[in-house]
DNA sequence: TACGCTTGCGCTATATTATAACGTAACGCA
DNA sequence: TGCGTTACGTTATAATATAGCGCAAGCGTA
């Protein structure tokens, strides 16, 4: 475990904070790559697994992306909202819910958990700009 | 929408119950393979979407595999329980839980839910036997 | 300073997961 | 029969992720 933050590790996390929203792993690459024309993969993914580890960075794996922890969810678990129109990410973090959650895997034997929540749907913005079909 | 399964979804559909647990897109296609030598992955992949989109297979996208419904599960979503160890998955449903959550998304302003409940950790038997360590 | 350990990264290659695009066959129904 | 829809085959490729290896920098110890 990393106690210090690496030069990697800074660079993908300010491309995640500048963009904002989540982003994937090669959007990544190709922003870095940008300044830095010989950056791999590798490189990034295991700044993303660092980063995803310490809770700077939430990873949604149900679309394969990357986002910036909001102030809120740093260094935990996250609940995120995922619009399917536009993309947009809302991140919670109601911990009592996640308890529950873990409570719930607990009663089957399960522990040390780590929680994956991810909440597909549409946002007010895109329900509202549907109205026009 | 489709109403009846077509005959790669129940091919498919069978390879998962068979084996009980999650299997790889890759993983069912090398086994239809044995008995279909020219079935390929877009086959396999609109199986399984449409099996997922009708709750008979659950995706577990934390780890690129999918996996039969349980009968308590299926046609739902379901609290999937994955044992980072040995692969175990465990189905859950948990109505109340999934309400909540839904509504704390709508609280956001985002509507017609899908939900993503992934938990991650070490089952009852494989904590058991890293007792030896 | 010199040594050895650990960590991080560069780099190449490759594995793994997933989908695009297009044509054809089969089915249901007007 | 002719039309629309759905599923599937097929080829190719996109997109995501990791293995493996060697080098270099930093750190602690002597």
């Amino acid at each position: 475990m990393t106690l210090k933050a690496t030069r990697s590790q800074t660079d993908v996390l300010d491309v995640l904070r500048q963009h904002g929203g989540a982003l994937s792993a090669y959007d990544v690459l190709g922003t870095l790559r940008m300044t830095n024309p010989t950056i791999s993969a590798p490189t990034i993914y295991r700044a993303l697994a660092a980063l995803a580890a310490s809770g700077r960075v939430h990873r949604l794996a149900s679309v394969s992306a990357y986002i910036a922890a909001a102030p809120t969810t740093v260094g935990n678990t996250a609940i995120l909202s995922i619009c399917d129109d536009c993309g947009l990410v809302e991140q919670n973090a109601a911990p009592d819910l996640l308890t529950e959650l873990t409570k719930l895997a607990e009663q089957s034997g399960f522990s040390e958990m780590n929680d994956v929540i991810e909440l597909h749907g549409r946002c007010a913005s895109c329900v509202g700009s549907m109205e026009q079909a």
